[in-house]
RNA sequence: UGGGGUGUAGCCAAGUGGUAAGGCACGGGACUUUGACUCCCGCACUCGUAGGUUCAAAUCCUGCCACCCCAGCCA
């Protein structure tokens, strides 16, 4: 783990299984609550990391739950996404996956204790009259049902739970205080009808659990001594904690809350994410340019950097927003160490080999890794024509230039030292071929006179190389944070965030390359092969760009 | 205006009365079979702010300021 491996959370932790702690001897049990109505982003991903790791460190457990008590938004499609993409990520749940909907049962036995004990009641205020009667900062709440005797509401309760009224036309609350400061303490619906179908329950029920009564209970069913979660369920732990104890749940978790993690240039709302989905503005929720697990594992990001960033970005209770350079780092970080490397020419030029034999093929041995030897090595083709980076070679170069240009050494990597020897130009003043001569004692790269090679360049065979296209992906957004902007986001969606280059040239090892595999290519930055197009031979890479370096304007 | 939170560098973040860790970004240098990577060096006399307590305060006390969350039959 991280060097720097502590948090509130856990100094909160160890004091609660302490000697004399609310959890003494007990074992830290924690869960991943989703609500199965979209597809797991890097924030999630936070969340995870801290569910998951908090358990680890205290040597317990961490569960996966759906949590499914509104089945208006909710679908089967996204249970599926959502623990493959846990998985992909990296975390275990082992034989734990729950339903908040497995408990439904129970709850309905909950509420009904806190009816007979005069903590919750029946209420007719229709929607907007609960809301005109809610008070506000000076005034209390009010409802005409809170007296209501135990027997008439639970004799209402059982008949919402039999399907007797339509939807809306009451709720149950629990009874706490009319006048709290705190809002979410304003006798808080716990029930609401809805006659609809649930994915899991199908149409065994038509009264379904709010969020604030559910969720505790669903803690308690599952032994969880500590629930995560974000900040804005602060005001909500009295709640939390009221429903512990008036109900008789076998334990009584304790709520701890963090702060979000917010990325700078990314937006990180499931509703605007839906929305881009929906609108078409991306090709679906694995798009590359989606901030989701998936359309960030399709960018070529891998599990660990994920991981890594969370891991190194804390947890704190302060609202933050991470530079995005941040998440790039931990991906560079591990593709330079743990990826091949591999050679592709984005922007290709033909360097001709004058004094190489034609017709002739030599191959090279080179390391898949520098910095792993045990990763081993490929063969490279190599012949009298290659592609080279137009950039590598310069008529007339600048200061500081030490790549090719008429005259210069330059070796290429792994293969020769070259000199380069004239240039051919079109009509246009465009360089067509790039010609040089080499030199047949330096095989492998290295000279046998001592002088030394300022540049190395990479290259690809020209009779082996594989045509691929190459798309740019740059931010979907251009406003520093769209996120907190409470504009139109889709206004801020670049147009240029996605480009396709064609007619590059990558090493033919890289035929086989199979989908999602991160590679890190030589001074270009790293890539991942996306998806083979069926057309014979043509890769579709991404290519993830740094902000700053960019297309955008 | 009620309740609940948070303020340490451009961005994260440690720090819990003993004289401001670390990472990203940035700038400089060394090295290099890629100008990448790696490695060095630099980057807060000060912790939202004003006072107070103390030999000593980012840490304790008081006032003020800023920002975030809460009045769904969403989660």
């Amino acid at each position: 783990m991280s060097e720097n491996d502590s948090n509130f959370i856990f100094d909160f932790i160890s004091e609660d299984i302490s000697e004399g702690g609310r959890f003494e001897g007990m074992t830290v049990h924690t869960r991943f609550p989703p609500e199965p109505n979209g597809y797991l982003h890097i924030g999630h991903a936070k969340a995870l990391y801290i569910d998951f790791h908090t358990a680890e460190k205290f040597g317990g457990l961490c569960n996966l739950r759906m949590d499914d008590t509104n089945p208006t938004k909710e679908d089967e499609e996204y249970v599926d996404a959502i623990k493959e993409d846990i998985k992909w990520l990296g975390y275990d749940w082992g034989d734990r996956f729950y339903y908040a909907s497995d408990y439904f049962p129970e709850m309905y036995r909950f509420a009904e204790e806190l009816i007979t004990k005069g903590l919750a009641y029946v209420c007719e205020l229709t929607a907007d009259q609960m809301k005109e009667m809610r008070g506000d900062l000076s005034n209390p709440a009010r409802s005409p049902f809170r007296d209501r005797p135990a027997k008439e509401s639970l004799d209402l309760f059982r008949r919402m739970k039999e399907g007797e009224f339509e939807d809306g036309r009451m709720t149950v609350r629990a009874r706490i205080d009319l006048a709290s400061g705190n809002f979410n303490m304003r006798d808080p619906a716990i029930y609401r009808i809805n006659h609809m179908s649930h994915h899991q329950t199908g149409d065994a029920w038509c009264i379904y659990p709010m969020y604030d009564f559910a969720h505790p209970i669903e803690d308690a069913m599952e032994g969880i001594t500590h629930s995560l979660c974000s900040l804005e369920f602060e005001s909500h732990r009295p709640l939390y904690d009221w429903i512990i104890e008036n109900c008789s749940v076998p334990c009584k978790p304790r709520q701890i809350e963090f702060a979000r993690l917010g990325i700078n240039h990314t937006v990180l709302s499931k509703r605007k994410l839906r929305n881009l989905v929906e609108n078409g503005f991306v090709s679906g929720w694995d798009d590359p340019r989606m901030p989701t697990l998936c359309g960030l594992r399709r960018r070529g990001y891998t599990p660990a950097s994920i991981r890594v960033f969370h891991e190194r970005n804390g947890v704190s209770k302060v609202n933050s927003i991470v530079d995005y350079a941040f998440l790039e780092h931990c991906l560079r970080e591990d593709l330079n160490s743990n990826a091949h490397r591999v050679m592709a020419v984005i922007s290709p030029v033909k360097l001709i080999i004058d004094n190489y034999p034609e017709g002739v093929s030599d191959e090279f041995e080179v390391e898949n890794n520098p910095e792993k030897p045990e990763d081993l090595t490929r063969k490279v083709s190599f012949s009298k024509e290659l592609w080279i980076e137009n950039d590598d070679f310069m008529e007339e170069p600048s200061r500081k230039y030490f790549r090719l240009f008429p005259g210069n050494e330059v070796r290429l990597k792994s293969a020769y030292v070259i000199k380069c020897t004239g240039f051919t130009k079109d009509a246009d003043g465009k360089v067509t071929e790039v010609h040089a001569t080499y030199d047949p004692d330096s095989r492998g790269g290295n000279t046998t006179d001592g002088r030394k090679i300022k540049a190395t360049i990479h290259w690809v065979d020209a009779r082996t190389a594989v045509d691929a296209q190459i798309r740019l992906y740059g931010s979907l957004f251009d406003t520093p944070e769209p996120d907190l902007a409470d504009c139109n986001y889709l206004e801020h969606i670049s147009p240029d965030s996605l480009n396709v280059i064609s007619g590059a040239k990558l090493e033919a090892s890289l035929a086989s390359a199979q989908p999602a595999e991160s590679f890190q290519f030589l001074r270009l930055g790293y890539f991942c092969a996306d998806s083979i197009e069926s057309a014979a031979g043509r890769l579709v890479f991404n290519r993830s760009v740094s902000l700053k370096d960019s297309f955008r304007v």
